[in-house]
DNA sequence: AGCTTAAGGTAGTAATCAATTACTATCTTC
DNA sequence: GAAGATAGTAATTGATTACTACCTTAAGCT
């Protein structure tokens, strides 16, 4: 069975952002061409701009995907816990598989956040880690209300260093060069996360 | 009194370096061109490449003052600490002190470890931020000896958070645009982190 | 003052980029 | 199977890039 040689304008959009995500874990987003983009899909770099009005655009729906693709994840992992708590950890392995499963994600996001000029895809980064930090503060509030974190415990501060300790791991990965390791060691820093908010043991008697 | 239109060679180098720092604060490191940095300084592009060999030579001077800089900076902080504990809390502080006096930095140096392709400026973050971390579990190991941390925490997971809590704030910075609200944030972010891996208070008999 | 040297300006080059054009191949549908 | 629509190609555009060759000017020294 050969392959379709022309895809209908949906496949090839779609093909086209799976291709950025693939480029974004071995090169540098700054450094993606529409060029190398068409090459790595077997088309020339006309045929981009049959499909996309602009690299922006292209861009816009890159981040757009992964937006998607990750809240449908956090989601489901969210929906299967039966604590806030439970619900926090889950999301934050959820987020590291998601991370190993597709390396070239933060050095994507990344990528977008250090332009300075507000472009599109820029401001849907933003939002994302908005509403991703909005989340966790609600589930942190919730653990907090139910006795499970230290009473005292400032929910924005905990909310960044979530948010932060996922970005430990990945910042160690990107000095290695290989996302491989972080899904090792989740599970000891989410451990260290926790005996940061959680309300302290009672000495035993 | 007017100023001098030629500098030394040594005085010019130092300029451009400086000027690439500032321009980070602003634009995108991947959006600087040796143009934009003439233009900056009120010379013209060709006049760079009479201090500097290649644009990647001044990318490594960069990333070479900007890392003397910080060293000098956190050694000091270190030294004027009487416990390994108090040692890392006045790391920290001189470390986000840094970036609020540089904003630009946190992106320059995201900036050279997203080339994926070894570059001399990629190589020097990387090592820097190798010693930076072998710094810190040293002085989390000698806090942990001297009973300042919980005995069975880990040093190396330790220490990969207390690089996240620092990048954390840089990344709720990043969202929100500016680099100021991180000094505030700051305190309370490490006093979350000693919660973590501090040995627990027994409780009052 | 006059000579020397280093710094800076002028005016390019070749390469690369995103984007556009005129044209062709392929698929679908009646 | 012809016709219309859609997807893709090949070649080219103008703008921008890092970098260079050649010339001019400023500053220090005797």
């Amino acid at each position: 069975m050969t392959q379709k040689r022309n895809l209908t304008a949906e496949e090839r959009r779609e093909r086209t952002v799976d291709t950025v995500i693939e480029l974004s874990a071995q090169d540098d987003p700054a450094n993606i061409t529409t060029g190398s983009i068409a090459k790595h899909m077997c088309v020339t770099q006309g045929a981009l701009f049959r499909h996309f009005p602009s690299k922006d655009a292209i861009w816009e729906a890159v981040i757009g995907r992964v937006a998607e693709r990750v809240i449908k994840r956090l989601d489901k992992a969210a929906a299967s816990a039966d604590s806030p708590l439970a619900a926090l950890e889950a999301m934050f392995h959820a987020h590291i598989t998601f991370i190993v499963e597709h390396p070239g994600v933060p050095r994507l996001m990344m990528g977008q956040l250090q332009h300075a000029r507000p472009t599109p895809a820029r401001r849907m980064v933003r939002s994302l880690l908005f509403r991703y930090r909005e989340r966790i503060e609600k589930l942190l509030a919730e653990a907090q209300k139910e006795g499970e974190l230290r009473r005292e415990l400032d929910v924005e501060t905990a909310a960044t260093q979530f948010i932060g300790t996922i970005q430990g791991l990945v910042m160690q990965s990107l000095i290695i060069g290989d996302m491989n390791h972080i899904a090792e060691q989740a599970q000891g820093a989410f451990h260290l996360y926790c005996h940061g908010i959680q309300k302290e043991r009672e000495a035993r008697p």
